[in-house]
DNA sequence: ACATTACTACGACGACTTTCGTATGTCAAG
DNA sequence: CTTGACATACGAAAGTCGTCGTAGTAATGT
């Protein structure tokens, strides 16, 4: 063991930011399509919300920059895709949230969710299985 | 009944917008003390965070243009409250993530709440109390 | 070869956020 | 009345966000 730092953090590893909101809606498409070009992240986005491809390209600039997103220039056209996974990154919006305006309960959270969109009976049985795994899991 | 509008909303009834960070850190103030002058305000603020009196108070009007929060100046120092009770604007910004990062799946939220501060064995049952409740009332 | 199409880079604008300083008003001592 | 403590109003700086137009460059078609 010398003094290498396989550790990716250097100097300020200053820590992946809360994506904003156009820069969540490309993610997601991130998400689900993997690395993708700016095409078709722009085809994606503008299905569902009129916008121009440079909104969208330049958006994944900034993206790059703040370290949200990796791209692959070995093609013209750029191929983006997620820095981290989507699991991660719900667990920063979750806790941030969580913490920010449920002051940590969880259980607050869990009730401003539910009355918000009504839980269907399949939806409530689904989160009861989640809760039992969860208490195996934490001994 | 003539034409009067007793309804509060007149020409566009504009949705209270969601509120920023720094307007969540003094909402979080109003509900937790109910109604309070600027001066209570900063004082619960700036033993957290270093903050100017004046930056409070701007804020403050701003949120009120916003329709975020009430203000009474009967008095010299006015008095301001939440427009919304806490759990009104809980659910606003649990139904607002749900949809945006959670693609509307209370169960990923769920995973992302609990994996970002480990739960503890009594938090959990107090979940799955609240789904028992949730699953009774919703016939 | 040249026109057309497909990309990236980047500057800039308007709206919004957060912050603070300064101007100004009110009121109670002294 | 003047001063000092305490209020509000408000302009403005500095940063971020979302958006787009324009410029330039590489590939493709005719």
């Amino acid at each position: 063991m010398s003094s290498y730092m396989a550790n990716a953090s250097k100097q300020s590893p200053k820590p992946t930011p809360r994506p904003t909101d156009a820069e969540l809606d490309i993610l997601t498409v991130l998400w689900s399509r993997g690395p993708v070009t700016v095409r078709e992240v722009h085809e994606t986005i503008a299905a569902r919300k009129p916008t121009q491809y440079t909104t969208v390209l330049k958006t994944l600039q900034i993206m790059t920059e703040k370290g949200l997103v990796r791209r692959n220039d070995e093609q013209r056209a750029h191929v983006y895709e997620s820095a981290q996974p989507r699991e991660w990154t719900q667990q920063q919006l979750a806790g941030d949230l969580l913490q920010r305006a449920f002051n940590g309960s969880a259980r607050s959270l869990m009730v401003g969710a539910l009355s918000a969109r009504k839980a269907s009976k399949k939806e409530l049985s689904e989160l009861r299985e989640l809760l039992d795994q969860y208490e195996r899991e934490a001994l």
